[in-house]
DNA sequence: GGGTGATGCTGAG
DNA sequence: TCAGCCTCACCCC
């Protein structure tokens, strides 16, 4: 499910809840178990959002790592929590609040050296404040893979996914299959700065509306129905929202992508 | 009730 | 490049 926006959305909600309480903390389905009695009853200190990936800080120098993958979710309850199902990994109870995980590719907890190991193949943040631009455009001048394949790659980007790469390149004007070496600088600035004021838009409002209101004749965004939040992202053979031209699906980084040929000319 | 696809990533070949 | 993995909502019968 989650993109960056979602990632750094939970770190903020879920520190808001938890942080500073000492927490319960259980593996339901078993599958964490170890950390999860590691970890129970201490102080969670501090949760960070780093591209995809988040870090709980807890009490006595642990940390553990979460990855969500394509399936995984958390869910939160502030009062009356259901039983957690069979396929909760991993479950934090606060005095008032009930954190459950589920089908998350990575729980695990992370050692200092490891995580350093991690965050050296994650690049830049867009969501991260204050983060410099520079390794992003390094990176695009130096690969020579489409752009729409490089902005999957968490090393060149981090927090970007299928929705968003989809619709920052539309909302930039470029083809996706441009060579990422072949972006001139005042492209790769667009796409930064797109990157950054998109996903902290997701962030704000949990979802992901790129359209622009006088494209659909909206007033206010958050009203608009599923369907209309995006430009291109699975919208194929549909008029494209600024010209008509029929969207476009092909297949990039292994993913499927969507473009409109006239507004991203090639 | 079964089948399928999904906003992700890794490791084998 | 591709299989494999993780879970669940949604579709169709």
């Amino acid at each position: 499910m989650p993109e960056g926006h979602i990632i750094h959305r939970l770190a903020r909600r879920q520190g808001d809840l938890l942080a500073g309480e000492h927490i319960a903390v259980t593996s339901p389905q078993g599958r964490f178990a170890v950390g999860a009695a590691t970890l129970d009853g201490r102080r969670l200190e501090a949760i960070e959002a780093l591209g995809k990936h988040l870090f709980y800080r807890w009490s006595g120098d642990e940390s553990m790592h979460v990855h969500l993958g394509l399936f995984g979710r958390f869910r939160t309850h502030r009062s009356d929590p259901p039983p957690p199902t069979d396929g909760t990994r991993l479950a934090m109870h606060s005095d008032d609040a009930v954190v459950y995980l589920s089908g998350p590719t990575i729980c695990e907890l992370i050692d200092p050296d490891a995580e350093e190991q991690l965050r050296a193949r994650i690049g830049p943040d867009p969501l991260v404040p204050g983060t410099d631009p520079a390794p992003f455009y390094e990176s695009l001048g130096r690969r020579r893979i489409p752009v729409g394949a490089a902005l999957l790659d968490q090393k060149v980007i981090a927090g970007i996914g299928n929705v968003y790469r989809a619709e920052i390149l539309f909302l930039a004007g470029i083809d996706p299959r441009t060579p990422s070496h072949e972006v001139d600088a005042d492209g790769a600035e667009a796409l930064w700065q797109l990157a950054v004021s998109e996903l902290r838009a997701g962030e704000r409002a949990g979802r992901i509306i790129t359209v622009r209101p006088e494209d659909v004749g909206a007033r206010r965004r958050s009203d608009l129905p599923r369907r209309q939040r995006l430009y291109v992202y699975k919208r194929a053979g549909e008029p494209c929202r600024r010209c008509q031209t029929p969207i476009v699906m092909g297949e990039l980084g292994g993913r499927s992508i969507w473009h409109c040929p006239t507004c991203q000319p090639g």
